[in-house]
DNA sequence: GTAACCATATGCCACTGTGGAATGTCAAGG
DNA sequence: CCTTGACATTCCACAGTGGCATATGGTTAC
């Protein structure tokens, strides 16, 4: 049926993930994928366009007519199913983090500590916000969550939670304001 | 004395941060740079000389002599000084995380439990050897450790805390095989 | 009604980041 | 001497980012 002429990249397999619902515009894949894998899968508009073209391309979509204000719908073909069967049954690779707030800390000795204390206060503000959106999430509605959204979810309550507590250790490591 | 013609980027001015200890080549930079920041800041040997051939052109770098093995030593140029000082006055921005095991579980619903309760182990693994290395990296030389580098090593620790309690709480939201 | 405004919608570009392949050099051990 | 492996740089194609440009349809205020 489908061979793969390359391996699918995990930002375009999980745009064929989302097409499973029906045929969606990239401005509806950029938004539904904010919201349900946007917190650990970053992606940007310009990337989602750039995917579609390529996998229109390809043959992993089908361009339908372009609506008002050029909505231009996608839809999944057989061979896009195919492709992410194949992705989706791959071994996961290891997690990317990229924090600039620790490469401050690791360079700390080039800064005032007034100034790293700023930075770490606003960071933990950033950090509690979140982790109460989450946790207002999980209760407000946990319980219709399907199982595996309220798995993702989890995740990113303990990973706030952990970053948080190491906040909270911070001051016992480093020296944060002039005493 | 410099003005920025275009902001540095955060890889580019870590590696000046590294060379304020001295003359290093791409490659000192890139087993450095692993080390002391690889945990939560990413970077490739091909971004390495890239930035480093970059910054030569732009002053903020001066290429010494090539040595035996093409090895050619970068020092920081007084140019490159006041750049780092202005980049590591900056506001750090937000963390970056893509974690494709999460993408693997959103989209879980296209798995076999079992498929997916093996990917899940394969990570845990993964997980638990980095938080015993950091622990006894901690244990070993943790008294001798830059306040700093204790407090990024304690991020690390206390996120694979989270990410392994995480994963113990699974099988309580997940179908992870055939019950 | 229409003007102003905002959310929707796509595209382009330059730069940054990733991973693999190619190429060559020195050092050590058999 | 020869092989092997660590050292060292370069190139390339592709993936990812963020800003700018450019529309248009719908809503609101006048």
């Amino acid at each position: 049926m489908w061979v793969p002429d390359r391996p699918l990249n995990a930002t375009a397999a999980s745009l064929l993930g989302f097409l499973h619902a029906g045929p969606m515009t990239g401005w509806d894949l950029m938004t539904t994928a904010e919201v349900v894998i946007g917190d650990f899968w970053s992606l940007t508009r310009s990337q989602v366009y750039r995917e579609l073209a390529a996998m229109d391309r390809d043959g992993l979509v089908a361009a339908g007519e372009t609506g008002p204000r050029d909505r231009r719908p996608y839809s999944l073909t057989e061979s896009g199913r195919a492709a992410f069967r194949e992705w989706i049954e791959r071994e996961p690779g290891p997690e990317q983090i990229r924090y600039p707030l620790l490469l401050a800390i690791a360079f700390g000795r080039h800064l005032a500590p007034a100034r790293l204390a700023a930075f770490v206060a606003s960071h933990r503000q950033v950090h509690a916000s979140r982790l109460e959106e989450y946790q207002a999430l999980r209760a407000d509605v946990g319980d219709a969550l399907e199982p595996f959204a309220a798995a993702t979810l989890d995740f990113g309550i303990r990973y706030e939670q952990a970053v948080l507590e190491w906040f909270a250790g911070l001051p016992d490591l480093l020296p944060l304001d002039e005493d």
